[in-house]
DNA sequence: CAGTAAAAATGACAAAAGTCATTTATTTAT
DNA sequence: ATAAATAAATGACTTTTGTCATTTTTACTG
């Protein structure tokens, strides 16, 4: 199925295998019937809201690699991904990135700037292909201040954020690398989840994402994924990556909140 | 001046010496008159509502060392600092503090927890005597749903902090303990300011807390701070802290954003 | 104001994590 | 399919940071 959505990068290409993608798929082309409909901030916004969204989104795909938006350049508008996997980083001083979120379908990204007025602090990048609609920003605002209970989804979704990144800031300073990487490994889990199999985290990253996921250099997240493995918590194939003693795993995190 | 204030803990007492207070500072007692009216969140706030948070507010003294609230306790309104300095802070596994934001007059607390619909996840402790007005939820959510300029504030301060958290993230995933000291000191002057010497930074923090706001183990903040001071870039008497050579300290941060 | 407790400072050492160099696998492109 | 390029893995070593013990200083209390 995904092999249907085409995906070159231009602009005039993109349009039209976007209406070609319509034609094929009716029911997934709008916003009422996205199936991530009732899985996105927008499940309670008003359905005449709903409606105008969906006549001024644009929809985009992003092959793997791509990025959506780059660290320094304005945001026009918000993107809420109906399919696919993104990455969000900040390029630390020495040029090394940190990957601050990762993405998922029914996620909107690209609000943070937008709220502050400011550039884009982070680079979005998709990890695979990946379907994305973009909002422009006057009408987003607009309708944020006509629906109340948008704006408190909206500020329900910056809390939670504040949140995660505020614990991941004190994991950073207080726990060691081996705890950060398990703690990672099924953050990863939640995020993106399991392949049919079960056990496979369903996407790919090179051993150097990981390690800018964690927090650290290359290598030492090579050697403790090595470890792992070694232990039997998980299981390494390329790029695959099997969680086989979950709780083993989570009792390496050593959460307590 | 700030000895008029009463610091007694309970209820009862402080009810009393509130009134007391705002016999004697009449001016000084409503948010209409209040020196922070137009340096906080409520600045864009209609009139209307303002009045209303006025007529429900209860004020408060705290004294260093009291706390407002603690981590895992629920959250009934949030806080309005009119004086003084506060800081929040997160118990990571072992126990240890890890200072998530320094809160000045003019700053709201309190409400990261209120809108995710969740327990504090942070403790707010007084860092010297003050004066905070307390804002029942249903009064703040209801203000916040009738009033999206006050709305869109809070997107924004949720937005800004969250940039904060990401930003600081990534310098403690990357940076070494000397440049994050560094930077600290800076934004505890950027927090604060300077007492009227213009050099000594207005608030006391024991080494311990600035090594939990560095995120390190406090003997290495009290090495790097006296390296610091044999560079001539600060200077120390007890927990008074004079920065002597701004541009050098910030060459030191070395930050690139 | 002495005496005690707490905080700050310092040294010696240990552990953790990073860096660099090299080898081995895996992709990718031709 | 094969060469070239890229990514992963591993070892040796260095640097950074943390820990523990001890001394010195400061703050606090009776």
């Amino acid at each position: 199925m995904a092999a249907v959505f085409c995906t070159f990068a231009g602009g005039v290409a993109e349009k039209i295998l976007q209406i070609a993608f319509m034609t094929i798929h009716p029911d997934n082309s709008t916003c009422q019937n996205c199936n991530q409909r009732f899985n996105s901030i927008f499940c309670k916004a008003q359905e005449d809201h709903v409606n105008q969204i969906n006549d001024q989104k644009v929809c985009n795909v992003y092959k793997k690699g791509q990025t959506l938006f780059n660290e320094g350049s304005h945001p026009f508008g918000v993107y809420c991904v109906s399919n696919g996997k993104i990455k969000m980083s900040h390029l630390g001083d020495d040029g090394k990135e940190q990957i601050i979120r990762l993405v998922k379908a029914g996620d909107i990204l690209g609000y943070r700037a937008l709220l502050s007025g400011e550039r884009y602090s982070a680079t979005a990048e998709a990890l695979e292909e990946t379907q994305v609609c973009f909002i422009p920003r006057d009408l987003f605002i607009k309708v944020l201040k006509l629906d109340s209970n948008l704006a408190f989804e909206m500020m329900k979704l910056l809390s939670d954020e504040l949140h995660r990144a505020e614990v991941k800031l004190t994991h950073l300073a207080q726990k060691p690398i081996r705890e950060r990487l398990a703690e990672t490994l099924l953050f990863i889990k939640e995020t993106y989840g399991y392949e049919q199999d079960g056990v496979t985290l369903s996407v790919r990253l090179s051993r150097e994402e990981i390690a800018n996921l964690v927090g650290t250099a290359t290598e030492s997240a090579i050697r403790l994924l090595s470890e792992f493995k070694k232990d039997g918590m998980i299981d390494l194939e390329g790029k695959k990556i099997k969680i086989i003693q979950p709780k083993e795993l989570l009792r390496t995190a050593n959460i307590q909140d």
